[in-house]
DNA sequence: GTCGGTGCAAATGCTTTGCATTGAT
DNA sequence: ATCAATGCAAAGCATTTGCACCGAC
């Protein structure tokens, strides 16, 4: 697959907007991390690389990002925005472990499936969702 | 079933909490608009009625009642928490017309089998749950 | 050389909290 | 009468924005 960056750059190009370090950095190391995450924890994982960049630029580019459809948001609780790498992958759907806090990304087809046909039935087009399970261990 | 009321009267005795006019107002109008809604929303909807209640004791309600289980949080965008009346009903999935900003609650027992199976599968206990399908007019 | 990008600090907007007063029990 | 609840205004937090300087193109 075409890399990331090469995505984000050509969207940048269309928009007549810049490829900067930061931008650059920013999705580098979204994609190092390879989980959901947090505006705070991104900017933490710059800073072990020595990367420097302000919170200010961190929002505006994950708001970049987000726009050129190489990351979600992920809505886990009403506390703050998480993301997720969304582009060329299937929505990841969540099972989130109430007693651990675990955030566990599962892969249920079945339930685009289901989406698919509740979407047609009502003669519309799916776009996107977003599947959560609160669950906690049996017993 | 047992006026919603009653389940909050009672939920507050256990908890040595008072039923006050304020609680019962606010209550009443959760249950009259039926519907998804945010704080202001619902300080708007006292106002109609000519309730005045501060937006201080709406949020301190709305964590009362969600602590009763009596409403729930929805999570639709990452702007501001909506809500929902949750007690004694199945948790309701939403399917959210992108074009038309619209909101319409669904009712998919597909999906709770659905659910039950993939926790079943890894020894976990459903304790709820949230689907959100995004979708736009076919054509 | 031009715009657009960056960092900083200030502003925003939702939600929470401290405190003096009011009111349910 | 007591102890919790209310309203108000201030505080908190995540996120956004204005502005002067910087740098990609």
């Amino acid at each position: 697959m075409e890399p990331l960056c090469a995505v984000f750059r050509r969207r940048l190009k269309e928009l007549g907007q810049k490829y900067t370090p930061e931008r650059a950095q920013i999705l580098d190391t979204i994609i190092k991390l390879d989980d959901i995450f947090e505006a705070d924890q991104l900017q933490e994982e710059l800073r072990k690389a020595d990367f420097r960049v302000s919170k200010a630029t961190v929002y505006r580019t994950l708001k970049l990002l987000q726009e050129a459809g190489i990351i979600q948001q992920v809505l886990v609780d009403s506390e703050q925005a998480n993301y997720q790498l969304a582009y060329g992958r299937r929505p990841r759907d969540l099972l989130i472990r109430v007693d651990t806090q675990e955030i566990i990304s599962i892969d249920a087809p079945e339930l685009i499936e289901l989406r698919d046909r509740i979407c047609r039935e009502r003669g519309l087009e799916p776009q996107g969702h977003r599947f959560q399970i609160f669950a906690v261990k049996k017993g």
